[in-house]
DNA sequence: TATTGTTATACTCTATAACTATA
DNA sequence: TATAGTTATAGAGTATAACAATA
């Protein structure tokens, strides 16, 4: 592969993800939530119960701006505290049934939209669209 | 195409997609600039010089948003204020050399990044990856 | 002494409402 | 009267520094 080539494909595969991204974001079950708040409960539900600090970590946040996540989700009865009974220290976060039903409102709009985009295509640009996934996440690490 | 793969292909790409952009979002050619700041510098690349209200439009954000964060890059002198001759009501705002090259910085240092996690794909999966991101470009639109 | 979570403080991005200047 | 931009004000996310509780 040519480098000019391989050059060219990153340059349409960095617009596309951020376009994608971007347009997807816009689609909500809108209960007023913040995107940043959604990536809390996304987390929880892929990861289970974490502690705050996990949670900063993994995202990529510091502690303290977690916390005051946390405190908005723990607001609004999304998510509630769970006093960690082998460490003190630790509070675990998990979701409550509230918190689920927004995640799993917010992943059927979001699916939904893409579903609707991609039904149509050929099966052959189907497959490279599964194939560029995996790709894709297997890049972004994690 | 059955209904459940189409679901799952979906699911996958969603995933993939938020990913993979917040990953690029971290690479960047830190000038301490920040992503609202580096979206309108992109707009301007990818438009030309704009007004205030087309940019906010553009970028889905409040006019007195955009105008802060219009204010913060024209005091780094990325971007510079000119008025219109034909409208006295209107601003046009455009890059200057400084704020071009920060555009060019960090595409650079994105690219950079891509392209090495692209470099060692077969050449099957980088053509389904360069397909998938035609595709999801024209998903997103615009 | 080190770790976990929290509070204090400050800066940026976001919004709506109100204001100014121009059409 | 309508439009483009700005200012005023407030809410949410981000950070670093400092603190409390626990290991």
């Amino acid at each position: 592969m040519r480098s000019a080539e391989l050059s060219a494909i990153a340059t349409e595969l960095r617009i596309a993800a951020f376009r994608l991204s971007r347009r997807l974001r816009a689609e909500r079950a809108d209960d007023g939530i913040t995107d940043s708040q959604l990536t809390v409960l996304m987390h929880l539900t892929a990861h289970g119960p974490s502690t705050l600090g996990a949670i900063a970590d993994h995202e990529g946040v510091s502690s303290p701006s977690m916390n005051r996540t946390v405190n908005a989700l723990e607001e609004r009865a999304a998510v509630r505290r769970i006093a960690d009974p082998a460490d003190g220290r630790k509070v675990v976060i998990e979701l409550t049934e509230v918190g689920k039903g927004i995640v799993e409102a917010t992943r059927r709009v979001r699916n939904a939209w893409i579903e609707h985009e991609l039904d149509g295509l050929e099966p052959a640009d189907l497959l490279a669209v599964r194939r560029a996934a995996e790709i894709m996440t297997r890049m972004a690490g994690r």
